[in-house]
DNA sequence: TCAAATTATCATATTAACATGATAATAACA
DNA sequence: TGTTATTATCATGTTAATATGATAATTTGA
């Protein structure tokens, strides 16, 4: 469903959400704790600083911080620069537009499939992922 | 959502739904007018061939039949040798195990729209696909 | 002002998906 | 029985995703 990328995307914010309210957290540091190939986490964490997801801080007691609160950041935004879950296309058969003949009944229920995953993405937060961790039984 | 491989598995299979009732289809017939490699395509076929999707027959006269009827066949059966749209891992973090401590709001609403996902291939039939293509307006 | 710690960037390697090209095996039929 | 048309298979090439390694730029603080 997702990109290996986009996952590493993901944990990554969900960490900094976790860990990064009093400091910035270094690559190594998540990098070590995810199990994620710390150049290209590197990397990932830059892209997401680009697209405004991230703060970055270089330099000694440097790091990545959120740029907002985790209820105010969706699932989509961090993944979007990776995997565009939501211009996803539409007709299963790859063609062009679904609107000709070929729009049976099965691409009107996948339609409705695409859509779910869509909103999944636009309407879950990091605050919405993280909220029931702490209250569940271990 | 698929592979490009799989999705040339279904439009190929669409096609010999459509095509395919009264004689077998070669695969350059279907690799022109699908606008999918030949030799790729071909190997597709031949793969969907050892899952029993379809029937190959060879030399003259020969080409692809579909197996069984079109309402006995699912898109699962179809897209499956390619990408295992079926056990499509369900945690959106890649963790093994969904039950463990981040078995959060977010991750229960996820595995909802993986089971939408999962199901809608299982229970699409390639008859499905075609039942509305004649009727609508061109 | 310099050393250390960090992110940013550049260069390269690896792997899997996608694709092409050529040949072998098989079946039909003149 | 041999020729032709087809699928089956083998060998190779291309491209994008994933990953690694090394260096540059920036910031902090002694």
């Amino acid at each position: 469903m997702l990109s290996q990328t986009a996952e590493y995307a993901l944990r990554a914010v969900l960490h900094l959400a976790q860990h990064g309210d009093t400091r910035p957290i270094r690559v190594n540091e998540m990098a070590d704790a995810l199990h994620i190939p710390q150049n290209y986490l590197s990397k990932i964490l830059h892209q997401l600083t680009r697209h405004r997801v991230l703060v970055s801080l270089r330099g000694k007691a440097g790091g990545f911080r959120l740029a907002d609160r985790p209820d105010e950041l969706s699932l989509s935004a961090i993944v979007t620069p990776f995997d565009r879950v939501d211009e996803r296309r539409r007709c299963l058969l790859g063609r062009p537009q679904c609107s000709d003949r070929t729009a049976c009944a099965a691409h009107t229920r996948w339609k409705d499939v695409a859509d779910t995953v869509a909103q999944f993405f636009r309407e879950t937060t990091v605050a919405d992922l993280l909220e029931r961790e702490a209250t569940l039984p271990a």
